[in-house]
DNA sequence: GCCAACGTTGGC
DNA sequence: GCCAACGTTGGC
């Protein structure tokens, strides 16, 4: 069981149109970079995952469930190109800001945090659970 | 809108 | 295989 965090802008799909999408969710489809493929293609079903809303807000608003692992995405014939399946599972009740992880020391280590571009990364259970903490959740 | 930090491409 | 040029992401 891994945790992982997914990056999307929210003008163009944020965690509402995640939620909408329902209890099968949708391939996590269009990324285009091998660091953000590999880590897709180490999903497991039952893996949980931070949605982060980029540019715009630069917070994490909720958690998502991989309801499918890897596969072909479908809209590229690239074979290069896979992703895998997520639903979105519950908003945070407080989303918790790129500031706030800079700020925290617990956090120093965080992908998010060290290396900005990564769309798709890992996020490791002692972060997990400090965000879920200062989100608001029980976790 | 700018630009830093990366990634990718392609010539050699 | 190196590296310059270019493209993209995403914070500010």
């Amino acid at each position: 069981m891994r945790y992982w965090l997914v990056k999307s802008e929210p003008d163009v799909f944020n965690f509402a149109d995640q939620m909408a999408l329902g209890p099968h969710g949708a391939e996590w489809h269009g990324i285009r970079n091998y660091q953000a493929r590999n880590n897709m293609r180490l999903m497991a079903v039952g893996d949980l995952a931070f949605f982060y809303h980029s540019n715009i807000g630069k917070e994490i608003v909720g958690i998502c469930e991989v309801v499918g692992t890897s596969h072909p995405d479908s809209t590229t014939d690239d074979p290069r190109w896979d992703c895998a399946d997520i639903r979105g599972i519950r908003p945070m009740p407080v989303p918790v800001t790129l500031q706030m992880c800079k700020t925290d020391p617990r956090l120093s280590g965080m992908v998010l945090v060290n290396n900005t571009r990564l769309s798709v990364q890992p996020v490791a259970p002692d972060e997990w659970a400090v965000i879920c903490q200062m989100g608001g959740l029980r976790e």
